[in-house]
DNA sequence: AACATTTGAGGACAAATGTCCTCAAAGATA
DNA sequence: TATCTTTGAGGACATTTGTCCTCAAATGTT
């Protein structure tokens, strides 16, 4: 629970007491490597805490093939806020890369919170505003960087992912082909 | 006003009363075709609702070339979101592409607003679900489309742009240099 | 009106990326 | 262990896109 804290108190100065408050509606969930977060056709009713892990999220583009979106790791978030905002059906799947462990908690009970509590309504709302700016960030890199800046910057940000995700799922998400990946690897590699 | 006012039911169901609480805080400001409504290297004070006209957001890239991310049409928001919920310097460019009716709130009154009331705590954090929403969308847009697909989208969903933005300034939303746009029209007319 | 500047179309060639394929190594399974 | 499947590297060629350039039409300026 304390990495959970700590992450609510990088957005406010939550009392303990509140914290205590809203612990409550949080549930441990355990996710073994391969099984899913969220399954696409499915409304995304909760958002995660990511304490221990990493989940892939992915949808189907136009040929039923897998496109990864996002890599998500320890001590952040992850949901299909759309499909969680929205409350329609999710494009995206979110599926545990390796044995992983969540704090979850429902719609429901966050919109409780939003109503309850003047501090959540606060974390809600930057909450938004920071998966806004992930998303900003990650269309800037779509639109400003190469393949192989992309692969550098992957990398270096999260080099665990290299050895976690799979050839075929790395060049999704930098949005080429293996066979490009390919060779960005020889030429990074030399 | 009015149409500020149907805009902000779209989000809740806000009262007259609130509104009228709520519109004192908005200012009106013309912008001729090509002044700015934000600099970049300025920190992004204000949000704007578009009453009437068109603006181009842009940044200047590695080659202090001017890529364009956006066109801002009537009846919606447009601000450097980002430079704005961070208070930092705007990367972001902000330019009327014709004459341009602007209702105009400053970040501390928002923030005054947040504070004051419930309904702006949910309009607030609302907004920044739908920012999220649209930048995922354009993320999508930019991962799953060609070229050819987004000029036929843009011609589509935003026609009056074709006539109200340079060809220059369209190649680089679509992503691609003048050469390949100048490709695709030709294509397209057949 | 005369001239300069900007804008959009498109030719020729180079570079980047995709498609299709094969092969070898690593894992999985019987 | 023998065999099947999956995974990653990379060859050969096609396609797409970029770079650099020219030209004509439209627009702006004196």
């Amino acid at each position: 629970m304390e990495s959970l804290k700590m992450f609510l108190r990088t957005i406010t100065n939550i009392s303990d007491a509140d914290f205590e408050n809203t612990i409550k509606y949080f549930q441990s969930q355990h996710l073994a490597k391969n099984s899913y977060f969220v399954l696409p056709g499915k409304i995304c009713q909760q958002v995660a805490f990511i304490k221990k892990g990493t989940l892939r999220t992915y949808y189907l583009n136009e040929n039923a093939e897998e496109v990864t979106s996002c890599f998500c790791i320890e001590n952040s978030l992850t949901t299909s806020y759309k499909s969680f905002i929205l409350q329609q059906p999710s494009e995206l799947a979110i599926q545990a890369i390796e044995d992983t462990e969540l704090l979850v908690i429902d719609y429901a009970d966050l919109q409780n919170l939003y109503q309850q509590s003047v501090v959540w309504q606060k974390i809600g709302r930057t909450i938004a505003e920071r998966q806004y700016i992930v998303m900003e960030q990650y269309a800037s890199v779509l639109c400003n960087e190469t393949a192989k800046e992309k692969y550098l910057r992957l990398l270096k940000e999260q080099p665990s992912i290299l050895n976690k995700a799979s050839i075929a799922d790395i060049a999704t998400y930098l949005g080429v082909t293996r066979r490009t990946l390919s060779r960005i690897r020889k030429e990074v590699t030399q």
